[in-house]
DNA sequence: CAGATCATCCAAAGCGCTTTGAAAATTCGA
DNA sequence: TCGAATTTTCAAAGCGCTTTGGATGATCTG
């Protein structure tokens, strides 16, 4: 069912079918009435490419599959912030498109996005430090927003981030107030933009504590269960090792308390861990009572609104650049304790 | 620039630069090569929407996000399906399109999928039991691939499943092997199709073994952390308690280890358990030793054929209907032994 | 060398919608 | 009651591509 059957079906012409359809003011309220009774009857839907060439717009939204290229990871994260995204785009009749790219190929991705016409804006996650996407989308001068932050680049861009400075050097004062000198960061890749400012934080923590940063106790990497482990591992085999950990994710603190228990340490006792929870929805951070002293954040509902955002800016190309940074909570819970007293 | 431009500068129609660009036998190689050259330089793309108005395919491919309707969760195998899948039609130059929908209007999602011509073809995940979906979608003839499939459904369908049942069959039979008899099941959503598969599995490994089957050991829920920890916490209470636990999800395993640990238990030793592993990969399964001893299958390499055999059923609308059934491994690890004789 | 065969190229129609500019129908004002 | 103003409707153009059905030469064939 197309719209000339269905205006042919009510004797009508397409225009004052299409009119009607879209709510147009020039068009009788009998009339509305009929079409829309008919277009429900019928179960007529416009054809949303004839649509979008005739409008120019495609009523999409383009995210590129955020595959780390070291190891075609998919980060879980990226399920949970998608969800909240896509509630959004629902509510404002966007589809959402995906595009999966090798990572040498991620900016021709965005550009071969916009220049098909595939989408109307697009959405930046995990940004590095000096994020070439950015100036790449900022030149192409399209819509888009970034999930994340980028220092180095200077030009004004739409974003919403955390206040991850801000969230680890709490987490880590905390730990120094309980008397924590030896605090380790186990951190996301370095060249992330998240990681560094977390890294930022941690590092401010520690000088306004007089605590000299020991390499030693600092490590980034792809935030993986096993990545937890085998860090707080070797660790903790250090001579000197920690007395608490700080982790960049829920999921490697999951495998950080594998190896502790695995040492026959007690977590909050025999050790602190701190961890940031991005309120993944399947990996809760227990239910009462927290599984980790955590930086809380919901990763979806920055989802939900990035793509608001996102949507303002398609809206109002002309507007100022717009940005939002969302604190993190510090979430006490078992998972640290006053520093154990070397016996 | 379109094509109009792009035929304008190089002095040539529409057709034959259409026709050039396309790969078309009836044209020149001289010309085919000065057009390639002209559209590289030009930066040309064809636009998706008039390709697609044109061809009256859309190379987009649908998913429907399964959000749970009871918690609005989204599964973490989502991601690692989808990243599998993602990378397949990149290869064949499908896009990818993702709606959200309210539980309750799945159906309607899909449906409007292809009367809008937004898709070519589309994937259903997460398959109940007598799936409505599934009817639906092979009434309106449409090229469609389950993953998973649907007892109680009889109409013919293209899907990809995991022998769910065998695999989890042979788990139950290993713990038994071992002398468990007190063996639990920490399944997922019984109205899951997966999930009464391997309810099946597991019940006729103990009816083989002559073992009753003891409701008080199964459960079935969203397989989160925090099930597992939760429903592990409240097996262990029983006057009779497991001997060993089967999970459906090495992410309910892990709350299920957590359980353990704080009651003091050794997994493999005290106490058996055996996940099933997607291979998630944030979350595989250790590294060297596995964590679990598990069935394993990988959700990524599920993604990647059953866009496969989509797009082969959206090349080949009439071939018979198609279907693939994955072996799960069964993959030792030391979360396993020997029951402990009761002291 | 005429007629047939190929290799190249092109004009124009069509995909299903929106939207412009104009016509037809209706209502209003004096 | 009649011309003007206002509603309501419509025909046709256009969005950017593919594809049909020719044209136009060039090349063969005998």
């Amino acid at each position: 069912m197309n719209l000339k059957q269905l205006s042919e079906i009510l004797g009508l012409s397409q225009t004052t079918v299409s009119r009607a359809l879209n709510g147009y003011p020039e068009v009788n309220e009998g009339t509305r009435i009929r079409v829309q009774t008919a277009a429900d009857k019928y179960g007529y839907r416009p054809n949303i490419r004839a649509k979008g060439l005739a409008t120019g717009r495609s009523m999409v939204i383009g995210h590129v599959i955020p595959t780390s290229s070291r190891h075609e990871m998919v980060n879980p994260i990226f399920g949970d912030f998608v969800a909240g995204a896509a509630r959004t785009y629902a509510e404002n009749n966007y589809d959402m498109m995906f595009t999966h790219a090798p990572d040498t190929s991620i900016e021709e991705s965005y550009r071969s996005l916009f220049t098909r016409g595939a989408v109307d804006g697009v959405v930046l996650q995990g940004p590095k430090v000096n994020e070439p996407r950015i100036t790449v989308l900022a030149e192409m001068d399209v819509p888009f927003i970034v999930h994340g932050r980028s220092t180095g680049i200077d030009e004004p861009y739409d974003w919403i981030d955390v206040n991850n400075q801000r969230s680890f050097e709490r987490a880590t004062q905390h730990l120094i107030d309980l008397g924590h000198r030896r605090i380790a960061l186990i951190n996301g890749l370095e060249e992330m933009d998240f990681a560094q400012r977390r890294l930022n934080g941690y590092l401010t923590a520690l000088q306004k504590a007089g605590i000299d940063p020991d390499p030693t106790l600092m490590r980034s990497s792809e935030m993986t269960e096993i990545y937890g482990y085998q860090t707080a591992c070797d660790m903790l085999s250090l001579e000197n090792p920690p007395t608490a950990i700080l982790a960049s994710s829920i999921i490697s603190a999951i495998g950080v308390r594998r190896a502790l228990e695995e040492n026959g340490l007690k977590m909050g006792r025999d050790i602190s861990v701190i961890a940031h929870d991005d309120e993944l929805s399947y990996m809760r951070n227990g239910q009462d009572v927290p599984i980790f002293t955590a930086t809380r954040s919901s990763v979806r509902h920055a989802g939900e609104l990035a793509a608001e955002m996102l949507i303002e800016r398609i809206n109002a190309p002309n507007d100022p650049p717009k940005s939002r940074l969302l604190e993190a909570e510090l979430v006490v819970g078992n998972s640290t304790g006053p520093v154990l007293q070397r016996s």
